[in-house]
DNA sequence: GATAGATGAGAAAACCTTTTCTCACTTGAC
DNA sequence: GTCAAGTGAGAAAAGGTTTTCTCATCTATC
């Protein structure tokens, strides 16, 4: 191998970048440039102590001025605080986690907090792993996350010493657990359709075994009407062609609105209403959930469906974690976030003026 | 607020999970526990130093009985290293950031080295934010990866005193690189297409602004003739759908084979071709390009498509960043890393014993 | 002009590890 | 019986920061 060709991160290397110096500047540096104790630079520059306001403002320009960064690791090892939390998750399509992991770094990052990402799959095993070098590198707290609401992940988070919070995802009893309120973004859909004038109203949804299948087919129920039929399924757009060849084989009633599960089911639903020749959304309203921009935004026409809002959830969960490590005090529990409707066309009513 | 629901990890809180100690475990209780100085406890502990075999042994024993282990804030303040590493990105929305990321993760658990995610969308105060927020952290290294082979990250990496290794997007020179070798793969996918008959082959791809366009082009015109016709398009399933209105609205030659630049279009490609009445695969065969699971399997017929291996990319990038941080040369350079075919029923052949 | 109080700034300990240096003791050889 | 070499284990420093404690100086009061 050619040395001049090779990169080396190597102490001789880092000279030439660093401009001559040895290592990181640290706070003796400030010290030494300004000519004070360190003890002294500490406090200036951390608004503590007493000092002069003159000497305050000159050590935090001196420090400015030659990029003075504190150290995190000496901070921590000392605060016994980390700036530090790790996410937890087996969603490895990150269809869940990563709205929900973007709303937890944008609450966290003005407080100067890191993220570790640990994607765990369905292994205990790896989990283990995970969580211990988080605990080795003194996390703050644990935010665990997944891709159904009513399972665990596959480790055990209980007397862990550091606060743990969970986001969409089962929780431990006495432990602060976010969730969207499922109930209520089915309402909302199921009453935009009613308010459009749709009577006949349909469910298709995913697997009965889920919970939030459950709770929506439940509130569909409940507004929409007792007798109404609920289709269960798989979480697929082949399930939704499937559901509609039923609904318009028998010589039963046909379906003016069909309130669906999820985005990938309303996709297959619309897919096969246009292919037997059914207008979407003239003859048949569709609404979905999930608002997966990808499939939702694709969708010819366009996917009218419910949003859960996991930012925001990721956001709060981040925010609550912060509390904890803190001290600060939090109420335990389940926390239900409300869903948002998201009109696009696949029901009208946005071009009817409602 | 009712005290008794509350939860409060404050001191006092913590000692019952801890069975009364008073804080972590540290290497002080190992040599309390073990009747020996802390300085031979280290050394049992990293097996360095001199000392009686069974002492070494009687220590590691104590140590995992009371549940010792390592802070690594300590450990890294004076190594120098943290066993942490920083990912940055401006893929929110992850299709091609988190097969990167679960391979990095995978590639460097086994060393204990911990990913920060930093999502930086396109903002570049953002991305100074979490860059300065890393180097307070110590990172051992960081990956930059994007969304876009041709493009840089919003962010200035050069003169960091920190190795950085770049990841499916644009690295600076002298750097190391990893990114899919476009060519080759838009190879695989024509010769397959050729293997299996096809004479006349169609590429209906993204915009001509994409580097990777523009190579998949290229080589899809020295395989399949030069004169061969490309559309340059948007990348969406609609636009998949006016190809195919166009290519079969003339008077030409009508393709038998298409070659798509990504997988929404080879969606919208074989849509458009099934509302016409033309069978898939059996008269015309279609490749897609990124193996985007949730498009590729749920399309009818499931897609034949090139996959980039984006997670032995991660793996590569994981591996190449802990190399630079232990001080150990690598080549700078761009490394393309080869594609794969991935065959399910669009192009028949699989079904035709090839 | 002496003393109490306020003010500015530094010394040292603490956080938890690792590593180097030193010391005491044992063994073998002469 | 002395000396060299080898062996086991501890003391202390280092890493970068924050915090507490102490000290010296200055101002105001009687």
């Amino acid at each position: 191998m050619r040395k001049g060709f090779l990169i080396a991160s190597s102490m001789e290397e880092r000279l030439d970048t660093t401009g001559g110096r040895k290592g990181r500047i640290t706070i003796h540096d400030v010290a030494a440039a300004a000519g004070i104790s360190i003890s002294t630079a500490s406090k200036a520059l951390n608004d503590t102590g007493r000092m002069g306001p003159e000497t305050r403002e000159r050590v935090k320009r001196i420090a400015a001025e030659i990029g003075y960064r504190p150290n995190a690791l000496a901070r921590g090892l000392l605060s016994k605080r980390s700036f530090t939390i790790g996410l937890l998750t087996n969603d490895t399509y990150g269809r869940f986690t990563l709205p929900v992991m973007a709303g937890i770094s944008d609450a966290l990052v003005d407080h100067g907090v890191s993220v570790f990402l640990c994607a765990i799959e369905e292994d205990p095993a790896l989990g283990q792993i995970h969580v211990e070098a988080m605990l080795d590198k003194q996390v703050d707290g644990i935010i665990a996350t997944g891709k159904r609401l009513d399972r665990r992940l596959p480790v055990d988070l209980s007397n862990l010493n550091v606060p743990v919070v969970y986001a969409f995802t089962e929780g431990a009893p006495g432990t602060v657990t976010f969730r969207s309120d499922d109930a209520q973004g089915a309402r909302l859909a199921i009453e935009w359709l009613v308010k459009l004038g749709r009577k006949r109203i349909a469910h298709v949804t995913g697997p009965e075994n889920f919970f939030s299948v459950r709770e929506r087919a439940d509130a569909y129920r409940k507004v929409a009407g007792e007798e109404r039929p609920v289709l269960f399924g798989a979480w697929s757009e082949s399930w939704g062609h499937e559901a509609v060849a039923r609904m318009w084989s028998g010589n039963g009633e046909k379906p003016d609105g069909i309130f669906c599960g999820n985005d990938q089911i309303a996709r297959g639903v619309i897919d096969a209403l246009r292919e037997r020749g059914i207008r979407v959304p003239q003859d048949v309203s569709v609404v979905g959930f999930d608002n997966w921009e990808i499939v939702a935004a694709q969708t010819r026409p366009p996917l009218t469906t419910v949003d859960m809002e996991l930012k925001e959830l990721g956001r709060q969960a981040g925010l609550t974690v912060l509390a904890l490590a803190e001290g600060r005090p939090v109420e335990p529990g389940i926390r239900k976030l409300p869903c948002r409707l998201v009109v696009r066309q696949s029901c009208g009513g946005d071009t009817l003026g409602i």
